[in-house]
DNA sequence: TGTCCACTGGAACGTACGGCTT
DNA sequence: AAGCCGTACGTTCCAGTGGACA
């Protein structure tokens, strides 16, 4: 009986045993504390171009720009919230709608999140797209109100089918009797303007803010800030956080990537049962940021992908100089077939070694080699042992991992 | 100087699927 | 039940090309 109550705690003892943490979701970078150092300027800019949706005119639209981790989110957010919140004192109604247009990345799915948030059933496909625009729009018209929509990772809309949605938004007003809709279009690539029609570029950037990466200095406050919040006194020894703000400032200053570090050293730490996050954790976190996004990224590649980066593997593996689509191709008809899996076309696989090329798990580089054509060049970013464990993973692709090719193949 | 390789990468099209409308 | 619509994932077709080699 002593053995069951033992266990019956197991779970609770686990639970209680944070020694290290009051709060950890203050690390996340999902956080929203109640000040944003660093950010006043910013935060002034855009609160006085959207300040006249208080006094019932139309805000300007508003593009921002910045690296990833600069706050540009965040003091969105921070800024929807507090306009709301005024509005609602003042008795003016005003919406604010978030969307990320990584996830929300066709016209048709934009305008059905915006009908959604004003309370229209939307089906996830099977209407006219400008059904859903109607839908959108009338519902919205009913009444006075401003509205607010932010579109982050707006670049990744250009090029593609959903490009037009830009357009589509900045003109609504036209059609609009009683509502007013502004746009903040929020973007990690500078050179997205370019790629803009200019008739939508003039309208949606009419007021440009440009976020500056965070220096380390500025990480640090950032830093210290949260650790408050997070974690329990003194458990933290003097040298770590700035060096977690020394190594996200290497990396464009990134406050995302310097709260993730300091978040897993305190975890990596708390595994260890000791009672000091010490600069050792804080690089064996690092190591293990770095590990854990690309094995997960691996993990969740589709199968074809996966046989064709382990083809790729093997071709490195056997010392080939240069690896070539063609080479690859082969290595990879050969695997399919040994796990009865459909084949691709050449032209498909082409494809799928540029998704991995943008990934980061291959680089692949177009060369000439003259009088033997043109080709890309592919090199492997990753450790193979890592490729092979998801391999195992995987029921269907196991047995491909005992496949070794010849040291020199004869030909 | 021209040829010609081994592809690249754009474009159109096909198929399957979930889901609405009538 | 038949006919649309939007999306994902592939295929088919093909013009285009940097540069080693004859």
């Amino acid at each position: 009986m002593d053995f069951k109550t033992s266990l019956n705690n197991i779970f609770e003892s686990l639970l209680t045993k944070e020694p290290l943490f009051k709060n950890k979701d203050a690390l996340r970078h999902t956080y929203t504390p109640d000040e944003l150092p660093h950010r006043e300027r910013e935060i002034r800019q855009l609160a006085s171009i959207i300040v006249p949706a208080l006094k019932g005119q139309t805000p300007s639209n508003i593009l921002i720009y910045g690296k990833s981790g600069t706050g540009k989110t965040i003091v969105s957010k921070f800024l929807c919230q507090e306009l709301e919140k005024t509005g609602r004192n003042l008795g003016m109604p005003i919406s604010t709608v978030y969307l990320n247009c990584e996830v929300t990345d066709t016209q048709y799915r934009i305008l059905a999140n915006l009908a959604k948030h004003f309370g229209q059933n939307v089906p996830f496909t099977g209407w006219p797209t400008d059904k859903v625009y109607h839908a959108f729009k009338d519902e919205v018209d009913r009444k006075k109100q401003s509205i607010l929509i932010i579109l982050d990772e707006i670049d990744k809309l250009v090029g593609k089918k959903g490009d037009n949605i830009i357009y589509n938004l900045t003109r609504i007003n036209s059609e609009l009797s009683n509502a007013k809709v502004s746009i903040i279009g929020i973007s990690n690539d500078l050179k997205f303007k370019d790629f803009l029609d200019s008739r939508v570029l003039s309208s949606l950037s009419a007021e440009d803010v440009v976020f500056r990466p965070y220096n380390a200095k500025e990480l640090e406050d950032i830093l210290n800030q949260r650790a408050e919040l997070a974690f329990v006194e003194g458990v933290c020894d003097e040298y770590v956080i700035p060096l977690c703000a020394a190594l996200a400032a290497r990396e464009h200053g990134d406050a995302r990537k310097a709260l993730d570090l300091l978040r897993v050293s305190g975890e990596v730490a708390e595994r260890e049962g000791v009672e000091l996050i010490t600069e050792e954790h804080v690089r064996l976190a690092n190591e293990k940021i770095e590990r854990d996004t690309t094995m997960e990224a691996i993990r969740t590649l589709p199968t074809q992908s996966k046989v064709l980066l382990y083809a790729t593997v093997l071709l490195e593996e056997r010392g080939t100089k240069m690896i070539t689509t063609g080479e690859v191709y082969d290595i990879y008809k050969r695997l399919c077939k040994s796990v009865s899996l459909d084949v691709l076309t050449q032209r498909r696989i082409s494809d799928l070694i540029s998704e991995l090329d943008t990934l980061g798990i291959l680089s692949s580089k177009v060369v000439s080699k003259g009088r033997y054509g043109r080709t890309k060049e592919i090199r492997i970013e990753v450790l193979p042992a890592g490729i092979r464990t998801v391999l195992t993973e995987d029921m269907r692709l196991r047995k491909l991992t005992d496949i070794r090719l010849p040291q020199t193949q004869l030909l």
